[in-house]
DNA sequence: GTCTATATTCCGATAGAC
DNA sequence: GTCTATCGGAATATAGAC
């Protein structure tokens, strides 16, 4: 189902955005180094943006529905809460890579822009929404304890992955982020009923 | 005991960089920056500091240092394992500022140099490993189930601390912290034997 | 729509006077 | 030790030809 025609002017403007923003944040990506990854010149950029915000906040949009797509495929899937949780928490992952998005958020232009922090605070609420829903709904199947708090626990999960992110980059080793997730999920996994787990 | 005289100018150098580096990060700090807040000309800088890279490297590893000597005091206190890690999770902190440290892993510059990763990778590795000790200690004592695996259980105690600061950036409020906090104490107190804790 | 000039400002560092 | 002057280059954008 992926088009295979070449792109256009805009979208690889967009999509090299996307990746320069990853590897070097919002402050170290200057719009020449994005026209020279796109392959474009400096007056097509000016011609469809405005300037380096815009562009930037059409490639944090794009990234942040992305992110969103890839989390509904695990959360969303089949299994008990655990299995879901779990699955959201294996999933391969380029760690040292670190997550686009959440390293917007040590970006200062970025944070201080309403308009630039507003899909990084969506995609994170609607992120801690979805994993509050998959663990109240385990403990309505009578698969969570119910002293669990879901939001709580959700809130949890969800910065044991970005925390990881941020331990595994300053040791330059993925170990510590795949240590994080397995003690969050021994954590949740003593939480269970016995027979509700798949995964372990 | 905190002396009062007024600092020297080398000093002041590392305490404006320590507070820029934390603001803007690497990137985002300028020679002329951290002159203007330390209030004296370029010729005084470079006389003292090979540059940017050696001056940042000497306020990181100051940062590092604070850091730790913080987190000791909570994690070496007194009270059950349990005590402990609560004592350090629920510090006061301003959240949305986020970790000084933490906040360098995203700094492609620090990340890529072996010098200037170093302390990172120094405290959070002491961190990691300090509360593993304190959470082995637990078990030791029968305060903690014999099941808990301490290094995964440490990864995730700060991995929760330095993504809680992801989340709240990301939503511009404190909460999220707050939240994910709670939620990894209440799992670890799932683990604890009865009339350990003091805390909650 | 896309390109090449050009403008302005800042960055990070050096030179050399005092 | 500290200051000011200066430098080469990059950042971000505008102007205007094609």
């Amino acid at each position: 189902m992926s088009t295979q025609e070449p792109l256009g002017t805009q979208e690889r403007l967009v999509r090299s955005t996307q990746e320069l923003l990853w590897e070097r944040g919002y402050v170290g990506t200057s719009p020449k180094a994005i026209l020279e990854r796109a392959g474009v010149g400096q007056g097509s950029m000016y011609h469809h943006f405005s300037g380096k915000s815009e562009l930037a906040l059409a490639a944090i949009r794009r990234t942040a529905e992305e992110l969103k797509q890839g989390a509904e495929s695990c959360l969303g899937g089949p299994g008990s809460a655990y299995d879901r949780i779990a699955a959201y928490l294996l999933r391969e992952r380029r760690v040292l890579r670190g997550c686009p998005i959440g390293r917007m958020t040590q970006d200062r232009d970025v944070v201080r822009s309403a308009e630039l922090r507003q899909p990084l605070d969506e995609l994170f609420g609607w992120l801690r929404g979805r994993i509050t829903e998959v663990l109240a709904e385990g403990q309505r199947r009578g698969e969570l304890a119910a002293e669990l708090d879901p939001a709580a626990g959700a809130a949890a999960v969800a910065a044991v992955v970005q925390g990881g992110y941020v331990l595994a980059r300053a040791a330059d080793d993925p170990a510590p982020f795949d240590a994080a997730v397995q003690g969050v999920l021994a954590l949740l996994a003593a939480q269970c009923t016995p027979g509700t787990r798949t995964t372990d």
